[in-house]
DNA sequence: CCTGTTGTTGAGCGATCATTCAAGTTAAGA
DNA sequence: TCTTAACTTGAATGATCGCTCAACAACAGG
């Protein structure tokens, strides 16, 4: 061997995830790439092969980051709970990943819809991901007994899912009080919950 | 006077709108606008100013139809009624605004998040004008005896909303069986409503 | 018919886009 | 210490970006 390098992926992916997540994958330039990572154009090619490699891998970075994320705020605790503390996380920013920014998956899923079907096609496969990970809660959940037995996994797996998405979409807009965020996770919650089959608790 | 127009202001704004909708604003190049309006560049200039004006009136103009296409929906019927036909549409993508595509204020305003501010303040006025809109039909079903007459308007409002926004944005993935579209329409409706403190039907 | 005003045209502007690659730098192994 | 493979650099590439404007076309009033 003979030379190592500069640049740590670990850091060089989070620095360009974030860039992606608070500017979208055509807003972000390669220039904005090159200041943010610190790195000249032929060391990100180098490194990455392609501005939308960069940003695939970026991508991938998020959703492990976020699937972590969320099996330790659920970890093995009721799922009310679990959830409860999932849903206020998210409204108060608390969560490393989600600080007053939607979803990256969604963001880049509505971004890219007619124009990169590489990156839609990625997108997809990362929020199905996610759906089989809340599926997986719900059925052990069901199987702990805590919600009925004849619940339809998908089905709520999907439902939970959209209430996360609009949640997180609507906790952007800034003009909105710490109080109505609360009440909004609670709200998010509360109509889970009773669909579910259990009654919901504050 | 001299001169008359080729082109109808309408039928442009329908147009930008579409590609717009589609294709996001940074994704949308003025080449795509020149053959979607079949104008030349001189031409958009002189009628809209620039490509980010030209936006923006296009935004309008989304904004504007789905306020009529929600007020046509939900007419005077019950609430739970006229939600349960907006829910549906929307899932059937029989709703003329929002055949499988999210909302375009809401694809504009995570789009533009960081970049574009001006967007981003014309997205979030739009948005709000939509939640007063929904406040007044929550207001107006608790005045007719529908819900409790003690509920939170712009709570439920900014609840309702999310809902929707999180229903269109799931409803964008191509490979959700119509079935499945239906089920998470009265899914979101059911949750709603227990919130808002009604049984669910259905 | 001419005149004046307004609308349309499209070649071309400078800026920026993602990307390349020849030249320079670094350090491990001999 | 020298060699050499691996990594970094940044000027330069052609393409495309949003946008301008001088030339041209159309039509109402005279």
């Amino acid at each position: 061997m003979s030379r190592r390098s500069r640049y740590s992926r670990a850091e060089s992916l989070d620095r360009a995830m974030d860039l992606f997540w608070s500017r979208g994958y055509l807003g972000t330039s390669m220039k904005d790439l090159e200041e943010g990572l610190d790195m000249r154009p032929g060391s990100i090619y180098a490194a990455f092969g392609s501005k939308e490699q960069l940003f695939l891998d970026a991508l991938e970075w998020y959703a492990t980051g976020m699937q972590e994320e969320i099996a330790t705020l659920m970890g093995d605790r009721p799922l009310a709970e679990g959830l409860a503390a999932y849903f206020q996380a998210l409204a108060k920013g608390t969560a490393s990943i989600g600080v007053g920014r939607a979803c990256l998956i969604v963001r880049s899923l509505l971004e890219a819809a007619e124009t990169q079907p590489v990156i839609v096609q990625r997108a997809e496969a990362f929020l199905s991901q996610a759906e089989s990970g809340f599926k997986e809660l719900l059925e052990a959940a069901s199987a702990r007994g805590e919600i009925p037995p004849d619940i339809d996994g998908p089905r709520l797996a999907r439902y939970l899912q959209s209430q996360i998405m609009g949640l997180r979409v609507i906790l952007q807009s800034p003009g909105l009080s710490p109080v109505a965020r609360l009440a909004l996770a609670d709200d998010m919650l509360a109509g889970f919950l009773a669909v579910v089959g259990k009654p919901g608790d504050t």
